[in-house]
RNA sequence: GGAGGGAUGCCUGAGUGGCCGAAAGGAACAGUUUGCUAAACUGUCGUACUGGCAACGGUACCGAGGGUUCGAAUCCCUCUUCCUCCGCCA
């Protein structure tokens, strides 16, 4: 959520950001900036209406104690009438608030300076190039196949446990897994992250903290009796550690690390693109979470972006990195780059990272803020980004290091896995 | 699940209708003193909205929401949550 006092200062900038997005609806600056100057008329009407409620009671208390009764008495009636007006004005004052509410959790974060404009992926610009597609040999096959050649990797009873997009992991598969993600919270941990178990599950304030709420309801799986949601994302948990909090300025950067398995519905997304390891409905990952001086956040995400880089060359895979554009960013975020790798068999590129620097929309939302040196409390910036999401990487694994004799096991992973190859 | 007791500022903790945005102590920060450290002393020390160039004001917040009252941290109701005891249990 953006800041109100931003919106209004800067209303030029923020529709000349936006049209970088290319957003739909402009016109919901000026309404933000309509319902704000009401919420704050109404707001200082209510005030001035406050100041001589208290007053008068207060003056009441004085006469009641001086035995002045019937002058108190004549006191009590005046402020009985001021307070059907105050009634009415705090009724106008929540009404305006909520207008002005959801119009602000309508408008999308800005985006950052370097962010290139456009509606589509196609927009999205290429910043860098790692590597060589693998060569295959002739009988080459695409992950879903090479999953159950070798037995690691059963879709189908999935399916019949729970549905389909759960899959089960077996044998060396389940290995392959878990070596990954020690490999990935090991590397984290090196870097500096504070690994953390979270909960799988969150409630409603945590949704609406991170931007879930109430925009991507559908995406989540809800358990209604208990009103908890499965978490789409790490993100969700560990960025609502800080939720009202206040920070010392020198307690940042503050860098987390969790892995949790993750929950997404993917309401409606079926097709050709969706099959294998490419969209689960449960999957696993290791999150980054970083809370940061808004001084830094553009650095912090650039070192993020090389530090997930460096887990991607060490798996040697072939990868690009892209600048999302305006139009493709999440809702959220000021700057994303996603990462992908190539998928041999596939001959497609999967996305296996995204990476987000999301200013203080985030914190905004989260009312996460730090005390500066000056003693002046402001808003935190906040970054996140997946290192990594475990089944694009196991799907390129399979497919870039398959030969005739078996998966060969990138080097890295060998003290984790305790076998060298999959057969 | 049953019974009881709590929730106050960074922390401990007082406050049971007006003199309370809130005592006191601790922590922290600044200063004085000091050869250094420590101690002592003095001062500062919640958040948000809002008015004002500023000085300085106004309003709201004592777990959350509602109610009673001229007036609520204080009384009433609902919810959340924590603790103690019992039961059940990985």
């Amino acid at each position: 959520m953006l800041q109100v006092n931003y919106i209004r200062e800067n209303r030029e900038k923020v529709l000349e950001r936006l049209s970088v997005r290319n957003f739909k609806q402009p016109e919901l600056v000026d309404e933000i900036i309509r319902f704000d100057e009401e919420r704050r008329q109404t707001q200082t009407s209510l005030d001035n209406l406050s100041a001589i409620a208290n007053a008068n009671a207060k003056q009441v208390g004085e006469l009641m104690r001086t035995g002045k009764k019937e002058e108190a008495e004549v006191l009590k009636t005046q402020t009985a009438n001021s307070k059907e007006q105050s009634k009415v004005l705090s009724e106008q004052l929540a009404v305006v608030e909520q207008q002005l509410y959801q119009a602000l959790v309508q408008l999308p974060n800005l985006p950052g300076e370097q962010v290139p404009s456009g509606a589509t992926p196609e927009d999205n610009e290429v910043t860098y190039l790692h590597g060589a597609p693998a060569e295959l040999h002739g009988n080459a096959l695409p992950h879903w196949e090479l999953t159950a050649k070798y037995d690691i990797i059963d879709f189908e009873l999935g399916t019949k446990i729970t549905g389909a997009g759960f899959p089960v992991y077996k044998g060396k598969g389940a290995r392959l897994q878990r070596a990954l993600i020690n490999f990935f919270l090991d590397r984290a941990t090196a870097a500096g992250y504070r690994e953390m178990q979270v909960p799988l599950m969150v409630n409603e304030a945590s949704g609406f903290g991170t931007g879930q709420l109430p925009d991507k309801e559908g995406q989540m799986y809800h358990s209604t009796v208990d009103n908890l949601y499965l978490i789409p994302t790490a993100e969700v948990p560990v960025t609502n550690l800080y939720r009202d909090v206040i920070l010392k300025e020198d307690e940042l950067p503050i860098k987390n690390t969790a892995y949790t398995p993750c929950f997404r519905r993917e309401a409606g997304s079926y097709g050709a693109h969706v099959r294998g390891l490419n969209r689960l409905h449960q999957f696993d990952k290791v999150e980054l979470v970083q809370v940061v001086h808004p001084d830094q956040s553009y650095a912090i995400l650039e070192e993020m972006s090389t530090y997930v880089q460096s887990l991607l060359q060490d798996l040697g895979l072939h990868y690009r990195v892209l600048r999302l554009c305006g139009g493709d960013m999440g809702f959220t975020s000021a700057m994303t780059y996603d990462m992908e790798v190539w998928s041999a068999a596939q001959q497609r590129w999967l996305e296996v990272s995204s990476v987000s620097n999301f200013e203080a929309y985030q914190a905004n939302r989260l009312k996460l803020r730090f005390k500066g040196a000056t003693g002046k409390t402001q808003l935190a910036h906040t970054l996140n980004g997946s290192a990594l999401a475990l089944p694009r990487i196991v799907a390129a694994i399979l497919e870039n290091y398959q030969t005739e004799e078996g998966v060969i096991i990138p080097e890295v992973l060998r003290p984790y896995t305790g076998f060298d190859r999959i057969d």
